[in-house]
DNA sequence: TCAAATTTAATTGTGTACAATTTAATTTCC
DNA sequence: GGAAATTAAATTGTACACAATTAAATTTGA
């Protein structure tokens, strides 16, 4: 491939998974909708509901965002009375999101949703594991190379 | 898989994706940071490094995005030179958007940017290719799902 | 021990995203 | 020919995303 071939819009990867990435949360928002949930906050529920608490780094770890997004999410999860926002008390630094028992239920409410979505898309299991695998792959490469240059 | 499994974090492939798209965007940052643009307006500038000129609604069809967005990002594009925003005469709904010499001339800074990253990455030809593939096909899947829908 | 360095969130400011509505121009169709 | 429907952008309002800075708590190291 030429530098004039990679330079085409149709052939850019990274491209395609941007749009990939809207279009899915996009097929996601008719059933968050249905919860009250964007899909961020979804992804921070699928957390809490794992572990039962966490912290703002923690969560900025996992979902790789940091607190100048977290921190008015949260804070809009709080007064939605899905979360508890918390100073923790051994490490003031630190605050603590827990789930009310608002949060919690939500979960089951939840659970069709990953089944759904894919069922819908029609993609078979076998080329969900293998497209998963490859785009783990590739963000853990990015993301090593995201911190090795900070 | 079952429905516990599907709702983990860990194996949700949207994701993944999300993540991708986000880390990518942090991998191009420093490099279109020299040229003064974000990642959506390079976008767009590949678009018209190929066609020379376009609309409003058609940069929205090739990028997946609506006037509410493209409108004020184009605006900024404008105010820093790079293109003119021009009413259609022939059909005056459409506006019609054209590179400057200045948004021209950012091309040949811009060349090296994809094998830089392809490079950087450490990625593979044939894997590069492959992952291509493989996400072109789901975001064409998710994308008939999203239409059908509306 | 205590000042300097580090860590953790919050804040500030800019730039997307996108649903919903509005406005203006063009098409359709009776 | 002209009202109704459609189309294309712009506008409005909400919610991320993220760089950069600030503020407060904790850790480190001379």
């Amino acid at each position: 491939m030429d530098e004039q071939t990679l330079l085409k819009l149709d052939n850019q990867l990274c491209f395609t998974i941007y749009a990939c990435s809207r279009e899915i949360s996009r097929l996601y928002r008719p059933l968050l909708d249905k919860l009250g949930l964007t899909y961020p906050q979804y992804l921070v529920l699928l957390i809490l509901w794992e572990q039962q608490e966490s912290t703002v780094k923690e969560l900025g770890e996992l979902l790789y965002l940091d607190s100048g997004t977290l921190t008015p999410m949260l804070k809009r999860m709080e007064a939605a009375g899905l979360i508890i926002r918390e100073r923790s008390s051994e490490d003031e630094r630190k605050v603590i999101i827990r789930l009310t028992e608002q949060g919690r239920d939500l979960r089951e409410k939840a659970t069709c949703i990953p089944k759904a979505l894919l069922t819908q898309s029609g993609i078979s299991r076998e080329e969900f594991i293998r497209l998963l695998n490859q785009c783990k792959q590739l963000l853990e490469r990015v993301h090593q190379l995201n911190e090795k240059f900070r």
